[in-house]
DNA sequence: TAAACGGTTGAACAACCATTCAACTGTATT
DNA sequence: AATACAGTTGAATGGTTGTTCAACCGTTTA
């Protein structure tokens, strides 16, 4: 998960200007905080899964019609539902052989929402 | 960019809700706005990348200062600030010898903000 | 109980991507 | 003009990750 080294590899040129540096590392969030925010965003940076929330959506649906729906294999679907999964972002029912899937909250959808909004600048 | 292809690999198993999956499909974005989002959300989905977004946040700061604040190579810095640039999150001024970055919107503030509340549960 | 089917899972593979390294551009200073 | 330095860039590399494939589990039905 972490992309770059926690502080060893430090920068080769000067500090140019020192105050403004001091000043912003007050004000940046602690690194785990940092790390927890892109990974969320990285879950939601693939269009499989960002797909699936859309379609379970209101409506939930099972592995089947999701894949029917999506044009994929249950396998591969289950995959990234298992991610979807293990970050909160869905809630599952099991039903009979079926097992249905919804978005966990409406933190998701707002946040798709505002950012559906921002590329249609 | 593309992570599935687009509807050739279709699903083994049988149409379980016909109706629903047709429901849904008429309600779903077009593939182009699915990629698009995923897209920004990739962006974001870089522990480095939100970092500097924080750091530009309010004064700008100069790719140099950036690397020292982070303790990063000024190249993986200004690798990372091409792709929030082509992805237009920041806008830069240059200055004598100095480039300076801030963040391009107050939109990025407001998405980030919400995951901020979001991943606090 | 055996077959069928929805769903999950681990390993393997291919594609993608962030950092490093080295070379380079442009501005400022001497 | 020459040096110094902030910043950019392309190629190479190592790590990450989404899909495929095959095997498996659990529930239902015959």
């Amino acid at each position: 998960m972490r992309t770059h080294s926690t502080n060893l590899p430090s920068c080769e040129c000067e500090e140019i200007h020192s105050e403004i540096i001091e000043k912003k590392r007050e004000e940046m969030p602690d690194e785990a905080t940092l790390y927890d925010l892109s990974d969320f965003f990285k879950v939601l940076g693939d269009s499989t899964r960002i797909s699936i929330l859309f379609a379970i959506d209101g409506e939930p649906m099972c592995v089947c019609d999701i894949a029917n729906l999506l044009g994929m294999t249950k396998s591969a679907v289950s995959h990234q539902l298992k991610i979807l999964r293990q970050n909160d972002l869905v809630t599952y029912r099991k039903s009979g052989k079926n097992v249905f899937y919804t978005l966990a909250d409406d933190h998701v959808r707002d946040i798709i929402e505002k950012a559906f909004e921002h590329i249609k600048e």
